[in-house]
DNA sequence: TGTGAAGCGTCTATTACCTCA
DNA sequence: ATTGAGGTAATAGACGCTTCA
């Protein structure tokens, strides 16, 4: 169960220093790695888990950003005390009575009256056209999340337990799994429009701030035609990604805190930049090339 | 061994219903 | 009492995988 998700950072292929191995681990656990063909089979009980180093405080120990317990979060602050036991498995010793909310009578119909509805959906699938919405108790639905918890898809055995647990359909118990996933990829589609949104602007900036650094080196190039004989101006390069930093612009390694911890040069642009020449550096720079 | 049909599970888009402000 | 928005249960269709003849 494996969304691929892959960023166009072409330029991070280039950069050498900066580990795409770890570092950049920007992955995603969702959907149905079987479509993708990385595994034959894939545990049922496997959580959908989001990596996203880069956004842990941690900077990547690999823990990630579980969407999972996101919304479980949610469910459970919304939920606020609901009584939920926490199944090991779907088969638990005890049956919930669980009655169905629907319309205004909500947790007021008695399970009878559910059961012979039940019967009669099975019979005649609703007697026609009509189809009748029924709101699962806060029980259920709490239940439900819970086993969800445990594993975002369901056996058919599993189902079936749950469904004899909870009272329910089978066919209702699988809808809800199936909505449930659908909420839970519509959550991370956020989370990753969010992400790519603070990478854009990254990129955006670090873009505005090379453009500056190229009009200067210009600029000085211009003011300073016999710059052989100059006196020596301070600029720093970094020795591994070799960008250039005049003595206003912030070193290399200030300018890697504006990214996320994933994209930040995690080895190069620590170590201390070198100081050089105004003149050694324009000398080896072809600035009408830039 | 290759192939096509059937069955099953999942995903995605959409609809329909319910609740609440 | 009405209404519109948002949430969600349910449906339909497509797709991929497995099994079997």
């Amino acid at each position: 169960m494996e969304l691929a998700l892959s960023l166009g950072l072409g330029f991070l292929e280039k950069s050498p220093q900066i580990s795409r191995s770890k570092d950049l681990g920007f992955c995603i656990g969702l959907g149905d790695a079987r479509k993708y063909g990385d595994e034959k089979r894939v545990p049922s009980d496997s959580p959908l888990l989001l990596r996203f180093p880069c956004l842990t405080d941690n900077h990547g120990d690999g823990r990630g950003l579980d969407v999972n317990r996101l919304l479980l979060a949610e469910a459970e602050e919304s939920e606020e005390g609901a009584a939920v036991s926490s199944p090991n498995s779907t088969v638990s010793s005890f049956q919930m009575d669980f009655g169905i909310r629907t319309g205004s009578n909500k947790g007021k119909r008695d399970l009878n009256s559910f059961e012979a509805e039940r019967a009669s959906d099975d019979d005649d699938e609703l007697n026609g056209s009509a189809r009748k919405k029924l709101r699962l108790s806060k029980e259920q639905s709490a239940f439900l999340e819970e086993s969800f918890k445990e594993h975002n898809t369901l056996n058919p055995k599993q189902k079936l337990a749950l469904a004899k647990q909870l009272n329910l359909r089978p066919r209702q118990v699988e809808v809800w799994f199936q909505n449930r996933r659908a909420r839970t990829k519509l959550k991370q589609t956020e989370v990753d429009r969010e992400y790519l949104k603070r990478c854009c602007e990254t990129l955006r900036e670090e873009n505005k701030r090379l453009q500056k650094e190229l009009l200067e080196l210009r600029a000085l190039k211009n003011s300073q035609p016999f710059y052989m004989n100059s006196p020596a101006t301070t600029l720093t390069m970094c020795p591994s990604c070799e960008r250039v930093a005049t003595a206003k612009a912030q070193s290399p390694a200030a300018n890697n805190r504006g990214y996320p911890p994933s994209l930040r040069s995690t080895d190069a642009c620590d170590l201390e930049p070198s100081p050089r020449t105004a003149a050694h550096l324009i000398k080896s720079l072809d600035l009408d090339d830039l």
